[in-house]
DNA sequence: CGTGTATTTGATGCATATCAAATATTGTGG
DNA sequence: CCACAATATTTGATATGCATCAAATACACG
């Protein structure tokens, strides 16, 4: 129960039922393209392929190119103060990576596994984006959906333990149909235990214990290390639900 | 020590230490709007005043309008699945506020102590924005900066323990002449410790304690429950160095 | 000036970071 | 393609940080 404390807090008791979020929204990550303008993008474009790990772009240095995810999964991260990684976030096909900040990355962008991505230098870049309002547009509504992806980390890491942070992220990536045999229900993860806790806040040692723990409720199972049959994704949202520790 | 986790991290040792980012950023929330634009704007805007904790936009609710800071700050916050809130961040004067989701505020906009806005029809902005390609651009780049602004919250919740990132913010406030007095180092804080424990993803008994410590380690001294007197801002800043736990 | 609210302090136990070490897996050079 | 070294994953032990429950005190506002 929570008792008087919604008066400080923005929560009307009879409303909470309604604040239910319909999904974890990752795979709403629509090409906001239209089939037209992705042409136009990458007749300006050059594919580069990637190794695993291999390096997209670099915290730090000028940041010449944006970058569209074609093919695979790429990591951004940046590296904090006290020399930790924290992992911002994934990105899929048709994805948007590499924005710059005052002409420089601030993230580092990486494959994942093997991936393709589309290299869009910034010179051509901002002059199709002048003579073309309509894409324009689009960049600021993608611009918009990343502001509120990165505002469902905050919730994630402010308020869930990690257990709930990692069925969440698990029910995010079977989304995606390259990534999950819904037939067998079967996830292949190509994320390391660091990717995770990177990502999720918390150390591949937590990682591990949580896993197991999700498996010993039989939640999941662990095939492989990288590979996961979901066994219960109702099991896994409820767990959302849940307040962050027992007591 | 980090050994050898680095390789899996994208951190590289020798460059470590010029990873040090210069500032907390906050303060950063330039007005990216032209004189020009601004009077433009406030042409189409009604002032409204708040009193504390006055309500500007509701999460749920149809999203008719856009704000602008005048005076003051505001509270964005969102109510999670499991009841609780969090405060996603705090708007001062020239931030923009209250972007639409599909036409639907997902956050709720609250006044902290007593404010004032800028009201903006959207209807009538949308025809500002068509006819003015250099306004359109800047609303990008404010969009743009609202994610490095989230991304830096996903680094703190997802890195730092609560004496760091209380410290941090602290650190970010001092930066608003409006709220510290730089003579008598004198931070005035409209915030309870609801808020802050909401935003820092803690709870309001953790925020006093960690208050408790600092103070006992002479880096700051609350003078009241909401004044605080910053002893030692380089105190404050050397914390955020430190690993998340001690052992 | 009193009542509701906010802040503070205390006690307790859970979640998880950290250190250590064993085991499994992966990538690479021959 | 194999063997081996490097790396990743898992499990265990331990202690710290913090959430939670409870209650006393301070404060603010009508």
């Amino acid at each position: 129960m929570l008792e008087m404390n919604y008066l400080h807090r923005d929560i009307m008791p009879e409303l909470r039922a309604h604040r239910m979020e319909r999904s974890t929204g990752m795979a709403q990550a629509v090409n906001l393209l239209s089939p037209e303008q992705q042409i136009r993008l990458q007749s300006i474009a050059t594919l580069v392929d990637l190794r695993r790990n291999g390096l997209i772009f670099g915290e730090g240095n000028p940041a010449d190119f944006l970058y569209v995810m074609a093919r695979g999964m790429a990591r951004i991260s940046r590296v904090s103060l006290s020399g930790r990684r924290q992992v911002m976030t994934f990105k899929m096909a048709g994805d948007l990576l590499g924005y710059p900040e005052q002409g420089i990355y601030v993230n580092t962008g990486r494959a994942v596994g093997a991936a393709t991505v589309y290299r869009i230098p910034w010179r051509k870049l901002s002059v199709l984006l002048r003579r073309d309002p309509e894409m324009h547009t689009s960049f600021l509504t993608r611009m918009a959906f990343d502001v509120r992806q990165a505002q469902k980390r905050i919730m994630a890491l402010g308020q869930q333990n990690v257990a709930q942070r990692l069925s969440a992220f698990l029910l995010e990536l079977i989304e995606y149909p390259d990534f999950y045999d819904q037939e067998r229900r079967q996830l292949s993860l190509q994320l390391t235990r660091f990717d995770l806790a990177d990502y999720l806040g918390t150390t591949p040692e937590t990682v591990v214990r949580v896993l197991a723990r999700l498996e010993r409720d039989g939640l999941i199972r662990r095939l492989t290390a990288r590979l996961l049959e979901v066994r219960s994704a109702d099991g896994l949202a409820r767990l959302l639900g849940e307040r962050r520790r027992s007591n």
